[in-house]
DNA sequence: GCGACAG
DNA sequence: ATCTTGTCGC
């Protein structure tokens, strides 16, 4: 069993991760929104990024989680898993992480392969209580994760160039669109993401810190994992994976 | 109280 | 998220 497949297991079992009740589970959010820590991210540096993502059926009555592994230099799928599940808690916008999560660590428990940053379909600090998805995976497992969401959860920010690569800062406050940045950037502005444009004239992504790396080196990231598509090659590959995994269990079971 | 609300 | 066909545009 890998050091990663341990840490998984130690997680999932500890009946303090899962709350079952909305109100303990921003309360253990706050808890550990305390352990999220920002470091420098070497984007030169990662070789292997793991994309995540959830697939849910209409009647919520079954899920399947995926976790594939690019190489970041080719963009070649390195290794790939997909689990089948349950729902164990529902949907509730700003605790994504105790629905997603257990069956995201099955998933990355599965893997052999090591990768150097995990990649989440959500946020991480662009969170009410600065504790998205993101960051929710990074600290429980303490490895560096980075959050793509597609759209807009909390914080304020002004639209980016119609140019690829081009952005903008996101603000702590209500979820708003601004007319412009320069106000939202001066000084004292508590920035905890960016709005990237990562396809020429296509609805943006918005890039948050998960644990464990910064806010430029992600952004970097999710730039170099996106040269064709909005959304970041991993991301896309597991989305792919997970749903085609569902239907498949779905078809197998009757 | 009202509106907003990742996937 | 999921259910779904065609259709507008580069």
């Amino acid at each position: 069993m890998s050091e990663i497949a341990e840490r998984v297991a130690r997680v999932l079992d500890d009946p303090e991760n899962w709350p079952d009740d909305p109100k303990e589970a921003v309360a253990r959010q706050r808890v550990l929104a305390d352990r999220v820590r920002v470091e420098p991210l070497d984007v030169d540096a990662v070789r292997l990024v793991a994309g995540l993502d959830v697939s849910y059926a209409t009647d919520n009555s079954a899920l399947s989680a995926a976790a594939v592994i690019l190489d970041v230099q080719t963009l070649e799928v390195v290794e790939s898993v997909a689990i089948s599940s349950e729902p164990t808690f529902p949907y509730i916008s700003g605790l994504f992480g105790f629905r997603e999560l257990p069956p995201v660590l099955e998933a990355l428990g599965a893997l052999r392969t090591t990768p150097d940053v995990y990649l989440c379909d959500g946020f991480g600090m662009a969170h009410p209580r600065r504790f998205g998805i993101a960051s929710h995976l990074g600290v429980l497992l303490d490895l560096p994760v980075v959050g793509s969401a597609k759209s807009v959860l909390y914080g304020k920010h002004s639209v980016p160039g119609n140019e690829r690569g081009s952005w903008t800062p996101m603000v702590a406050g209500r979820s708003e669109v601004v007319p412009d940045s320069p106000a939202l950037a001066r000084e004292g502005a508590e920035v905890i993401g960016r709005v990237l444009r990562t396809r020429a004239g296509v609805k943006p992504v918005y890039v948050s810190v998960g644990h464990r790396v910064d806010l430029e080196g992600s952004a970097e990231l999710v730039l170099r994992l996106s040269p064709k598509y909005r959304v970041p090659e991993p991301v896309r590959h597991a989305d792919r994976l997970c749903g085609e995994h569902r239907k498949a269990v779905l078809a197998a079971k009757g």
